[in-house]
DNA sequence: TGTTGACCCTGTACCGACTACAGGGTGCAG
DNA sequence: CTGCACCCTGTAGTCGGTACAGGGTCAACA
């Protein structure tokens, strides 16, 4: 049988979490706040680690700490249709790609760049003065 | 003939920088503190544009402020070789491309999520399920 | 039994790179 | 001379944590 419940060292390990993270979550109100033990120790149940698990991996996949809080409150209240989830992560979506063409500019201006300073002096460089007001 | 100076207003503008931010960089030591005027208004030279542009477009180009001050340092004692800009952005082009494919493949997972909602309701939505432990 | 040492507690301050006021002063146009 | 845009300083807030300081708890081992 599984452990009734977990220190909160023990979530931190199992979510790749760090423990004072843990404790913020607490604090912000995105985690409840568990049992303690006599020794006021933090008690986590199971429901906690799926919450925090949760609210890991959509951090992981770029949501922020509101739309996690957002994507919580819709899988609480269930039985609503899930086209707000979807619109929330097209949204999302969105964002990513603008970056991602955002990166690939910079990327192509970057490496235009490098490779050129072979023997120059700074006096030169063509990476400062591509930089420098035009 | 070009103004001599530039009120703060100006100098945001013509940079695409708030006035704020502005403040900001003179206050950490990015930018120098300009002359003033009787007034106390900051009166601001060309070379404070330059600069400003300088630090501006090398933000945009997504080095931290810190790199801006070691490109800065180094510009400014000219004629030294410029194999250490070139390392700068060599290592800067690193950092780009890890961040580019790392958003790739979370487009990736996160496109794959997106559409398998339509109809269904919370209770059984893939992207919450995708979100929940496994 | 006593003492290490790993873990836990609270509270507060700090990071980067700004942003947003509050509460006042300046400068110019009508 | 009045109104308004702009400027000044100083401080606090943002986001998502991270890093202590200064203590308490617990289990193992001598």
């Amino acid at each position: 049988m599984e452990k009734a419940y977990h220190s909160i060292g023990e979530l931190a390990e199992a979510t790749d979490t760090k423990v004072e993270t843990v404790r913020y979550y607490e604090r912000i109100g995105i985690l409840p706040a568990p049992k303690r033990t006599s020794g006021n120790y933090r008690a986590y149940s199971a429901g906690h680690l799926a919450r925090l698990s949760f609210i890991r991996r959509a951090r992981d996949l770029g949501f922020t700490l509101d739309q996690v809080r957002a994507l919580l409150a819709l899988a609480d209240q269930k039985k609503q249709d899930c086209g707000t989830v979807d619109a929330l992560a097209r949204e999302h979506l969105a964002d990513i790609d603008r970056k991602i063409s955002d990166l690939k500019a910079l990327r192509r201006e970057l490496s235009g760049l490098i490779g050129q300073c072979k023997q120059g002096t700074i006096a030169d460089c063509r990476i400062l003065s591509a930089l420098s007001p035009r």
